[in-house]
DNA sequence: CAAATTTATGTAAGCGCTTTCAAATGTTAA
DNA sequence: TTAACATTTGAAAGCGCTTACATAAATTTG
């Protein structure tokens, strides 16, 4: 692999000529440059970039740390941010955190030293603390989907209360009053938004919002099923129900077919995220939006104007506002 | 940040101490072993990667090329080659190269300029001569789900004629004998092969292989819909479909049903790849498991075996075999 | 106990670039 | 033509590590 050193020598110019028609930014006579790049040409010449990286204190990698490389919601995150960055040449390097404590944390210290110069996370498990020291240090990083007190000009977040608000009001203006909820597990800040906006939405239509017809899921399919057969067994009059997230309103969606429930017209079912799949369900899921690629997006641009300098025309926002998609699973009562 | 000298400094031991510390490799006293390690602590010394990458030439990166940060089937294979490299602390760097020509290239290089130490390609794009040239560098390479003659114990491929040929005889077991096909594109070998399959399952069967009853699809999920509109439109009678991916055969379970054809009732469909949602179609989809995650675990063993020397005690493998997932969307005629 | 080994540590030369600073060259104006 | 300035280039010092190789210390051997 031939070296800097070599298409100096080969172009009859210093290594600093050699180095500045990479770069670009200095100006180098039109004669030299011919020179430099033909040499380069001739000796297929490829930069070393870790040892750019070394020299320059510039690696020109964003870190991205997400929980899991597949499942929808991810696709589609890292799609978005690897989208807006190659856009100005920059790339992203990509760790899985599994919503684990000491791997996301050890995901994030391979991100340090690997040197990115921003890092985007996707953090659920590592604290609050842990986060906002990352941010006073000199390394910026931005965290999605998860609000941190203090951090509000670093966080990107959907309004997760107003995402559940509007999935209820969507039932109940389909003249809905026995509605089950199966949420996501308490301990996540998003799950307990997410009910909360539930709750006003029955409280302000004058419903009560009975607490056992509340099931605590985790967030994956099989708890959609637990949650079904156990709002099913305890609570008949049930006629929708509304799930935290598309993948447990997946297993409900089964659990009810096979309790024999047809979908919309004995139960009706409501989503949230609207990841890719949930229009593959049958009947197409109608559900939240989520905008995380919306979130991915802003997060990038937010990276490329702090970080690289670039131009951005489009303002950076923090807080993105959730809707509903209306597909065939919720129906009049 | 720290770097190695106020390591050595705080220690009071020599540069190459402390590097042989980090490294573990050579022997160190256990007391100057202690000493260095409460200045590392104290100092919370973090390794630069990069510069270690520089000196020692290795980057304990492993790159990996995807056509698509989403979707399941890439999802699949990401965190199987994560897992596989992660447990002897190697890493990987994804890059997406959206079955583009040169897009796949620009990834290619990307990857050797950030100098992994190997590369696992998925490349559906680039021509079979850059991968064999690629093979014959002295980076270390492998390809997965394709076959390029002359590096065999490069590629990791799955028996697609013998997919192909699975599905086809899944149906005719069933009693049909009017079958439709929804190719994937004729340029792509995996797609020429599943048909090759499909093909020699008819005649074997003695039914005739009518090229009409194929329709030329592009693996996405509207080339489906496309597909079931001409098969049925044109021959009616069909009573099984058999479709070259998981995605066309969503396509054509929609477009079937809003054609009032129950599923499998009126028509058995099997799709092929077993990615992660066709279990969340409805009925849940029959169709050939595509084992991609053991591509992608053999292609990560295979590395850490020739580039890291891992002792693997597993053989390598380097043709894989699918076979028939039986779930609801095929029946008896 | 000295000599021969073995083991632990230090010295210094890179790895392939960037970048500062100074020198050389070219250009303009008087 | 020459002084004054702008533009191009080169020399050399790092960036933070690894790794021969050399040396010093510890251990074994006769």
């Amino acid at each position: 692999m031939a070296t800097i050193y070599e298409v100096s020598e080969a172009a009859g110019v210093s290594l600093a000529t050699v180095s500045r028609v990479m770069n670009g930014n200095t100006k180098v006579s039109d004669r030299t440059r011919k020179k430099v790049e033909t040499a380069m040409a001739e000796l297929g010449y490829q930069p070393n970039a870790i040892a750019q990286s070394l020299a320059s204190n510039r690696t020109n990698s964003v870190g991205l740390l997400v929980s899991e490389l597949h499942g929808s919601y991810f696709g589609d995150l890292m799609s978005t941010v690897e989208q807006a960055l190659k856009q100005y040449g920059k790339h992203v390097i990509i760790t899985a955190g599994h919503v684990d404590e000491k791997r996301e944390h050890d995901a994030i210290e391979f991100l340090k030293s690997r040197r990115c110069d921003a890092l985007i996370l996707h953090a659920e498990a590592v604290s609050d603390e842990y986060l906002t020291t990352l941010c006073k240090s000199d390394l910026p990083v931005v965290v999605i989907n998860r609000k941190v007190d203090g951090l509000d000009d670093h966080c990107f977040v959907v309004d997760n209360e107003k995402g559940g608000y509007l999935a209820a009001q969507a039932a109940i203006q389909q003249g809905h009053k026995e509605i089950g909820y199966i949420s996501g597990p308490k301990f996540k800040k998003d799950a307990r938004d997410r009910l909360a906006g539930h709750k006003r939405a029955l409280t302000e239509a004058g419903i009560e919002a009975k607490d056992d017809h509340i099931f605590e899921g985790d967030f994956h399919e099989s708890s959609g099923q637990e949650g079904m057969h156990y709002l099913k067994q305890h609570f008949p009059d049930i006629t929708a129900l509304i799930c935290a997230n598309d993948e447990m309103a997946s297993g409900a969606m089964t659990a009810a077919r096979e309790a024999g429930l047809e979908i919309p017209q004995h139960l009706s079912i409501v989503g949230f995220d609207n990841v890719l799949f949930s229009r593959y369900l049958y009947p197409k899921l109608t559900t939240i939006n989520n905008p995380i690629q919306s979130l991915g997006e802003m997060a990038a641009r937010w990276v490329l104007k702090n970080v690289y300098n670039t131009k951005i025309n489009h303002a950076i926002e923090h807080l993105f506002v959730p809707e509903v998609v209306e597909r065939h699973s919720l129906s009049k009562r």
